[in-house]
This record gives structure tokens, sequence and C-alpha cells, in this order.
DNA sequence: CCCGCATTCTGCAACGATGTAGCTGAGAGG
DNA sequence: CCTCTCAGCTACATCGTTGCAGAATGCGGG
């Protein structure tokens, strides 16, 4: 059916071997040679059958890609990025969804995505750092992504969370804020995304010689209704609060929602900040200020790392760590600027708060 | 180095090809002797290699799916449930970014993913039909998502784009609405979604005896941005509108942000109703009417279309066309009911029209 | 008692590429 | 003029599986 290299091979009036020669670029051919094959295989319309030669090399060129879910805005945008970033490697990029379970996470990394792929960038959600190292005992590289592991046996890229929640903390106090509830986090969380980010949180209130108060941390799905229903019980329990940080981006825009359905203004009411900078904090309304985490360098620098792992250029024998840099985005639901000057009048986006807004 | 059926064969004390046989669940086997291969296999920890099985039968169970951007919310949800319908089927969603280029789509219709997978679940955006006819000639399944290409050659899986376009303006003109404005397709549109739902929007017009006005129909990329510049160029150019229909969610909600931005209450200076219900249109504020296309359903639908023409049980000569059935969503940015009834004072999301919402 | 057929299993070739080894001829060196 | 080296090529085995052909066994029917 499809063209093979036997018939190039045949067409260029040269040996099989000679066209596979041609094509991984051996040394030793004359350019005659190599001409007469590339000629071959241009007019027969040859393209090299990718399974075989994953099968003879062992090297399939994809990477597998575990999320818990796809339809989560953070990890659309990261598996986008990751593939645009592998694409420009010519690699690609296979997504397996692990609905955060453990037995599907233990899948993932053991069963045929592992089996298809040359290495994985794993988020794990509910493994731990010894169920992982068991599971992957023997096999190909992993590159951890997130930090609910945070393993010196492993590779691992992730984002400055203690410094950029301790920064978001620091403008949101600056702004006049004393009463910062978290959302999405137990007080005593120490590891994880919620615990690092929680503890910038602390850090920061530390440094302004603030008090913590663990009736403010308020525990959520980090999910849009997550944040939403930590808004009600947070109004139902009467702590005042005068701003509200959501450990990511779906639990603040959840919790801003529902304060706005209770009457809350914000920023007036209460600032909103979040954490992820998805593409939809930019249009919210009022739009959302956030943590821009480093997405791009996080895809480019984990792509760069497991790849470098497979090809063997990256040979340190413990874990490579690697932190993005972030940036605060700041925006109306947390414009810079002291609670007094803010308006207190007109609609909740009013233009002097819109008017400090990134580009 | 891993285990392979010559291992397993050996430890059962039958040939390799009774292993191969045992696990093709091939008729003619001794119940004894299967078991001793089981055994055998659970034993050793054997995993088939699914690049060798590939080679050797020309299948992969992996399905393509071309989409312009992953990070684009509805294609990510697309992406998730279509996975999700595929796992079920014991099949594997490979995911290729277009970019919404023709040479991108071009290579993802003839390239490596082609030849990856067994069949392609394919959204184009620029292509035409005959382009993709003559790509495709002699190659996998295809089946055609989205209404871009409308041809009978192919498999297609849709929404109802005009039924459920003119669902939605005849809810809003019965909520009192007479001038509604269009974000997302120019006038003479008439194929493709932008075309398909504008005429949904003329039908509706015409059998609530209204006119159609060209000079609310407003042009824009089918993303935030595009919403909110084009209601930004609709306020600028001084026709008055009492609602706003983007074409698809992000329109509506770039839309809504800007008319907030602006000063316009939504719902009641201007309705605001968008199409696709993606997670995030429960969540803005005010929450969004929408159209519910059926996701579910065209992702069950597609996959399980796709994999009929793979095995070869879909035997229909020309193109099988499907129509998953919509729902509207009545939320808080045009709430069922007239103009008159809603609340002319109190925040942007007063408590009675969110009483509307569904659950 | 033998034939035919269903059942159960085996062996070989093949899928399309790459790795290893070896062959050939030309030029360098003695 | 003979050996030695090495560029440039060919031949064969191999990756791990499945398709095809066929061998061996048992059983019922004529």
């Amino acid at each position: 059916m499809a063209v093979t290299m036997n018939d190039v091979a045949r067409a260029a009036g040269v040996s099989l071997k000679t066209v596979s020669n041609v094509l991984n670029n051996y040394e030793f051919i004359r350019p005659a040679t190599r001409q007469k094959v590339l000629d071959a295989i241009a007019e027969l319309g040859y393209e090299a059958n990718l399974t075989a030669r994953s099968l003879r090399s062992g090297k399939s060129r994809m990477l597998g890609l575990v999320v818990s879910d796809l339809s989560v805005p953070y990890y659309a945008e990261l598996a986008s990025k990751l593939m645009t970033a592998a694409a420009a490697r010519d690699y690609r990029v296979v997504v397996e969804q692990s609905a955060a379970t453990r037995t599907s996470e233990l899948t993932a990394l053991q069963g045929s995505l592992s089996q298809l792929t040359d290495g994985l960038l794993f988020t794990p959600l509910v493994l731990d750092a010894d169920a992982v190292a068991a599971a992957r005992r023997g096999t190909k590289p992993l590159v951890m992504l997130g930090e609910h592991i945070d393993d010196p046996r492993f590779d691992q890229v992730t984002m400055k969370n203690v410094g950029a929640a301790k920064a978001m903390t620091a403008h949101l106090l600056a702004g006049g804020r004393r009463r910062i509830a978290v959302i999405g986090a137990s007080p005593g969380d120490r590891a994880g995304s919620p615990g690092l980010r929680l503890t910038g949180y602390r850090e920061a209130l530390a440094e302004a010689g603030l008090d913590f108060d663990p009736a403010l941390i308020v525990p959520a799905e980090w999910r849009r209704d997550g944040g939403a229903s930590a808004v009600a019980r947070l109004l139902k329990g009467g702590q005042p609060f005068d701003a509200v940080f959501g450990l990511n981006d779906a639990l603040a825009l959840g919790a801003m929602h529902e304060l706005l359905l209770r009457g809350v203004r914000v920023p007036e009411g209460a600032a909103v900040a979040g954490f992820d900078d998805i593409d939809e904090a930019r249009f919210s309304s009022p739009s959302l200020t956030t943590v821009a985490p480093g997405m791009n360098e996080i895809a480019e620098r984990s792509v760069q790392l497991l790849i470098d792992r497979i090809e063997g250029s990256e040979k340190a024998a413990f874990g490579v760590h690697v932190e993005a840099e972030f940036e605060l985005r700041i925006r109306a639901s947390a414009p810079a600027g002291g609670v007094s000057q803010l308006p207190q009048t007109g609609t909740s986006t009013a233009s002097a708060a819109e008017g400090k807004v990134d580009p």
C-alpha cells in the first residue's frame, strides 16, 4: 500500500540500508548517491513509517502529559504551551487525564501511556513521592510538574509559590487590606501548592507585623464552585474580611462571582486576587488581579529537561529542580493604591480602578 | 529488557502463537491452556508491546483530534470529553493544534498524526471541502466536527446551530428586547458557524415580524478580546441596542466585560447571551445565558462514528450526519421575563434576576 | 474401519525500519 | 608492487507482534 524504504531503494538503485543512512544523516555517503535517494523519495512521496522506526529504535518521539482534567483552564493552557514547545523540538505530546484518582495516576505512570512515549510530564495530585518512585523503578524519564511532590529524586519544574503568594499578599496589604481571607487551603497546610502559597501569605503577614488568623483560611476544592461556596461559608461565619486571596484563579473567580451575587462590591467591599493568570482572568468583570506564574517558562523548561533526559544530554544523577519566575498582574479586582483612594460610588468596575489595568 | 511473548510462551510451556491467540481471544483454546498462559502473564508481568502490535496489525487504537488551539475553553472541554469517550472504548486521543492556518491543517490531515492514528476527528477552520477531500484521498476515516464544512462526502457531527440561535433570539425577544446586536458574524454570512447562527437569528426576527438591521451585526474574532472590541465599536457607532448575542461564549463574555466596564448594566442596560455553555459561563458575573450545544452527545457520537468507520461496522457509502440536541441555559445575563419586570436599581446581579438561574 | 470435520495448537513469514558486520575499491605509505 | 586504511556501500539479522498455513488429535457417521 504505502511506499516503503524498499521501494525507494529500488527506484534509486541503491540498497535499502543506504536509504536508511541518508534519512539518518549518516556521514559517509557520496553527494551523488544522497541526491539520487532524495530524488527517489520526492518522486515516490515516501514517508518514514513511524511505528516501524519506533519498534526498531525504541524511541517514539512522543512525550506523555498527565493532568487530572484537561478541561480545567490552567491545564488546558499548560497543555497547549507544552505541545507547542514539544513540536518545536519535533516531539509530540500525548495527554492522559488522571481524574485525580490514585489508580489512574498509577496507570498513567506504568500503563500504555508510559510504553508509548519516551518520557512523562506528570502532575501528581494524590500519589506521594515514594509511590511514584516505586511505580517508575527502572523506567523512562519523568519530569514532575507542580508542587504536590517535592523530592530530590525527581526532576521537577515548578513555580515560585512562596515568593509569589508573599508578593501578592504584600500587594493587598499595601492597598490597605488588613483581613485577607485565603480560599483553597487549611490553616495547617505546609506542603503542596496550598501549603506553599499559604506560607507565602503568612510570611507577608509576619513582615507587616500582622497576626495570622486561622478563621480566615477556608478550605475548598480548587474549582469555581469551590470558591463560590467558600465565600458563602465565609459570609455566613460572620468573620469580617476586606480581601479574598483565591489560591488559584478558578477559586478567585468563583469567589468573586459569589461576592457580587451577594452584593459585596469588588474591589470596594472586598478586593479579590487569584493565582495562575489564566486567559479568563483578563476578561472577568472586574478583571482579576492575579499571579502570572511563568507558564511559558515552565512549558519550555520542562519539555527541554525531559528531552535532555531522554536523549542523555542531561546527566545529573540527582533531580534537577527548576523554578520559573513570576509576575504580579495588577487588575481591577485588587488595584494598586490604598482603599481610601478607591471611588466610593459608581458601578463596580469604575474607570478609576480599571485605569490601573496592565495591557 | 522487557518481558516479551516469547518469555511468556516459554514459562507457560506453549508456543508463542498460542500466547498471541490467548491475548486476541481466539476461540479454540482449551480453558486449561488459556489459564496456563494467563498465569504466566500475571507472574512475569507481561504487557503487550503496542508498537509491535501496531506495526504488525496496522492499527494503533489511537484517534487524532485536530483543533486550532487547545487553550480555547470550548476545545479544551471538547477534547476532555472526547478523550473520556474514547477511553471508554479502549482508544486513546492524540491532539494536534492547527493554529487555524492552511498549511498546518493540511499537515494534520496528511502528516504524522494521520499516520500514527486509525482515524481523525477534524475541526476545520480554513480548509474547504474540496481541499480536505483531496488531502484525504484513499486514507483513513475522518469525522468532521463543527460546521465550517458541510459536505455529503464526509461524516460529520454538529450542533443545531440554526435552531439553537433561533431559540436564543426568541428568548431575548420574549424578554422584550427589540434591538439585538450580534457579535461574531458579517451581515452576509450564510455558511459556517457564524452564518448558521446568524440565520437562526434572522429566522427568529422574521417570525416576530421584525426587520433585520445589518448595522447590528458586528464581525469579530471569536475570542474574548474580539467580543470586547466589538462592543467598543458598537457603542462608538451610536447604534442603540438592548441585547448582545455573542455567537460563542468567549465573545459574549468579552462583550459583557466591556459593557460593564463602560457602565452599561447587564441585563438592565443590555442583556447578553452566548453560545457553547463553557464552564466559565456559569460563574461569570452576572452568570451568562447561553446555549448548551450538547457537547456530551457530540463527543459520544463522533467517537462512536469514527470507531465504527475504523472497525468497519458503519458501512454507509455517503457521509453520515449527526446533529446533537441543544438546550438553552437561562441565567442572569438574560433572564426570562420582560424588561419591565427587571429591577431598575440595585447591583448588577440583583437576586431577582439571579433567581432564574438554572441549577 | 476409514473418512471428514471440528478443535487445538505450532511454525514460519511478514510488518518496515535500524544495528552490526563485512565487502569493495581507491589512495597512501613503504 | 604489496599492504593498510577508510570511505562508501551492501547483506543479514532483529525489534515483538499477528496472519496464514498446516499439523496433530479426537470424535461421529457411513
